[in-house]
RNA sequence: GGAGAAAUGGCAGAGCGGUCGAAUGCGGCGGUCUUGAAAACCGUUGAGCUCGCGAGGGCUCCGGGGGUUCGAAUCCCUCUUUCUCCGCCA
């Protein structure tokens, strides 16, 4: 959510802007701008008239205690007017905020001035590429191999639960432990702390990091309780900070999660989605960091580099991608997407997205810092990614290191599964 | 799950329905004193919104939400959390 000073005080600027992300905010603003000119006149009145009730009330009360009984009660008559005005403008003033709530949040994130135009995934840029794709004697799609090793069961999975809910089994099971332990390890190393949340959350939660309104659908409902399971643990985590004031003192917080992450992915199943390239549950390690404005690109970057390096060591081949103003987020500023090569697929997989959010979270979360010396708090900015995302991370594995005895394990993870090749 | 008690500023802890945004102590910050520090003393010390060029003013916030009242930290309802006791349980 924009910040209501950001949308009066830089308008024309903002729009332009937008544009970079193909939306045309003039109308949408100028609304804003009416319905905020009228809030701020209710409250004023509003304000005003409680100002002239409280006067009152502290004369009665004085006239009480000066026994004058009967003056007191005649000033009480005073109030009534007063009173019965008061919740007309706060009856407006209602009507005004619930509007104008609803209608600040159709804003989407200023894109970065870096953020180059487009329309599509076609317009991203490739910032790197990195990384040797191997030249397989065998090629064959990691659905057919995990069958054939018998380390992941779709069919199992439906029986249990439906489409999209695989069960990992043996040693694709320990492949998977394996990866998360290495991932949370890796990142308790360069400073990140690591946090275990509830994997449901309730709607304030969903708010505050931009889940819901809007992206209502995407979410797992329980109706009974009125909460959500997580699409990430970026819900959770970020949350953590919610309405929170931090002093500098706190700065850098670095926090970084394992958890099952549950996406409806409601009609986006079709040609490319088979086997882990898309699923209902599955496994992330998500890194959040809350930083100073004067800071958040350079710990962009360092987020950036640090998920590079996982799959360096991975020795996948993967490619970084700066998206476009159509590609990105409505939340994000600025977005790096990693991508693995997967081998038989012959295509690359999306396996992280590491964004910065600037105060458009952290607005809606009211997540503010006092910088030293100064007695106004302000926002502080948001970012996260995921370090990293398992299922498509274990697709590019399991088709990158076929052989003819086995699926190899990668020489990082040896030490987490205590084997070096899964075998027929 | 049952019974009881509680929730107040960074922390501890007062607060008969009426000059209470809140005593007091600790902590923090500024100052006096000191070569420096400590001690002592004095002052200051929450947030949000808003009006004003400014000085300064107004409104709201005592776990969350609602209510009673001219007036609520204080009374009522409700939810949440914590503690004590009992029961149950991985």
């Amino acid at each position: 959510m924009l910040t209501l000073r950001l949308i009066r005080e830089e308008k024309d600027k903002l729009i332009k802007q937008l544009r970079i992300k193909n939306f045309e905010a003039e109308e949408l603003i100028e609304k804003i701008i009416k319905l905020d000119d009228k809030r701020r006149e209710f409250q004023l009145k509003k304000d005003n008239l409680q100002a002239q009730l409280n006067d009152i009330s502290k004369e009665i009360g004085i006239l009480y205690a000066q026994k004058k009984k009967e003056e007191a009660e005649q000033t009480k008559q005073k109030t009534i007017d007063i009173k019965e005005k008061i919740r007309e403008y706060e009856d407006l003033l209602n009507d005004v905020e619930s509007e104008l709530n609803s209608i600040i949040v159709l804003l989407p994130n200023i894109p970065h001035e870096s953020v180059p135009a487009g329309k599509t995934a076609e317009d991203n840029i490739i910032v790197k590429q990195a990384g040797d794709i191997p030249n397989l004697s065998i090629k064959k799609p990691h659905w057919d191999l995990i069958k054939e090793y018998d380390i992941i069961d779709f069919e199992l999975g439906t029986k249990i639960t439906g489409a999209g809910f695989p069960v990992y089994k043996s040693k694709g099971a320990k492949l998977q432990r394996a990866l998360i332990n290495f991932f949370l390890d890796q990142a308790e190393q360069v400073g990140y702390v690591e946090i275990q949340p509830p994997l449901i959350v309730n709607e304030d939660s969903g708010f505050g990091t931009g889940q819901l309104p809007d992206k209502e659908g995407q979410m797992y409902h329980i109706g009974l309780d009125n909460f959500y399971l997580i699409p990430t643990a970026e819900v959770p985590i970020t949350n953590l900070y919610r309405n929170v004031i931090l002093e500098e003192k706190d700065f850098p917080i670095k926090n970084v999660a394992y958890s099952a992450c549950f996406r409806r992915e409601a009609g986006s199943w079709g040609a490319h989605v088979r086997g882990l390239n898309r699923l209902h549950q599955f496994d992330k390690v998500e890194i959040v960091q809350i930083a100073k404005p004067e800071n958040s690109y350079s710990v962009l970057e360092e987020m950036k580099n640090y998920v590079e390096s996982l799959l360096i060591k991975l020795e996948l081949p993967y490619r970084i991608l700066k998206l476009c103003g159509g590609d990105i987020s409505f939340t994000a500023a600025l977005t790096y997407d990693f991508e693995v090569f997967s081998a038989a697929q012959e295509r690359w997989l999306e396996v992280s997205s590491v964004s910065n959010f600037e105060d458009f979270q952290t607005n809606r979360l009211k997540l503010r810092y006092r910088p030293e010396n100064e007695k106004k708090t302000r926002l502080a900015h948001s970012l996260n990614g995921s370090a990293l995302a398992l299922p498509r991370i274990m697709a590019a594995i399991i088709e990158n290191y076929q052989t003819e005895q086995g699926i190899v394990v990668p020489k990082v993870l040896r030490d987490f599964t205590g084997f070096d090749i899964i075998e027929k």
